[in-house]
DNA sequence: TAAAAGGGGCGTCCGACTGA
DNA sequence: TCAGTCGGACGCCCCTTTTA
């Protein structure tokens, strides 16, 4: 992942918080003037430590990310899905879903395994941050709908009927926001930036290599998830302000496919 | 106060249905 | 025919309440 703010110095979860509140707010339309240097004021305005400069690269950074791994050049983690021994190399890989693989490979070896029930009904695979921010990556790249682009593409451990299916709980859970009681879910991750920087490094890679300020910018350090190691029931008012619930952020359009759920006045980036 | 039980939320899989 | 959508079943876990 590119380095975000390379040149100046990390930018805090608070800073990062207030940046992507502002790009799903859709920051303020630019009235006048050049509407990119506008609209970059407009959110440099939401984070006041930050030159609109600053923000400029920030946001640029953001987009070169998506860029890299639609050019390729971010090896994708491997994930081994088509096979049945996928799970125990996706747990490898993600050690966020351990507990319940744990389980699943705990009940096979215990003589459990291959059992009748487990012929009736495979067992989830629980999908790991990973994985769902590749999903948004492949979201923005080709819109709803196209999952089949999605799943050759970008998650590429999954069919596109699991993409799919993902993707409708994950739109259901965002119109579902403005409940109280909600667990913390992999579904509260609604920006490329956020989930990066939250994700494990699944490919062994330091945090800062996936492009995340060290330390993470998450509130509840390894917090990944239902099923992951970290635990279920924190408050979600404390990782995700309430300017973000139900708005996804998405990368800004680009030329040849549409945007999806990018606020109006959303200027593309240089290319 | 700690443990147990029940309720409810969440994520995944599956099958039926629909439209191109 | 195929891909996408929709709704429900299922399993798992956490939270709250109840009980000793």
């Amino acid at each position: 992942m590119a380095s975000q703010g390379a040149a100046t110095a990390a930018w805090t979860n608070e800073e990062d918080k207030a940046f992507e509140n502002a790009v799903a707010a859709g920051a303020p339309p630019p009235l006048d003037g050049p509407p990119e240097e506008c609209w970059f004021a407009a959110l440099a305005a939401s984070v006041p430590a930050r030159s609109t400069e600053e923000v400029r690269r920030h946001y640029e950074a953001l987009v070169e990310d998506v860029g890299a791994i639609d050019a390729g050049r971010v090896p994708l983690p491997r994930y081994a899905g088509e096979d049945s021994s996928s799970a125990a190399a996706t747990a490898a890989a993600a050690p966020g879903k351990d507990r319940r693989e744990d389980r699943k490979s705990f009940e096979s070896d215990s003589g459990k395994g291959c059992s009748k029930a487990e012929q009736e009904r495979r067992k989830g695979i629980p999908w790991t941050e990973e994985e769902h921010r590749l999903f948004l990556l492949g979201l923005d790249k080709f819109g709803k709908g196209d999952w089949r682009s999605i799943s050759r593409n970008f998650v590429i451990s999954r069919t596109p009927t699991q993409v799919a299916s993902h993707a409708q709980k994950y739109f259901i859970r965002l119109n579902s926001m403005n409940r109280d009681r909600r667990r913390s879910s992999i579904h509260d991750i609604t920006s490329i930036n956020n989930a990066a920087q939250a994700v494990p490094p699944i490919t062994g890679q330091a945090p800062a290599a996936l492009g995340g300020p060290p330390g993470g910018m998450m509130k509840h350090p390894g917090m990944v998830g239902m099923y992951g190691g970290a635990p279920m029931g924190h408050p979600v008012a404390g990782h995700m302000v309430p300017a973000a619930v139900g708005t996804p952020v998405m990368f800004p359009p680009r030329p040849g496919h549409p945007p999806y759920a990018m606020p109006v006045g959303y200027p593309a980036p240089h290319q």
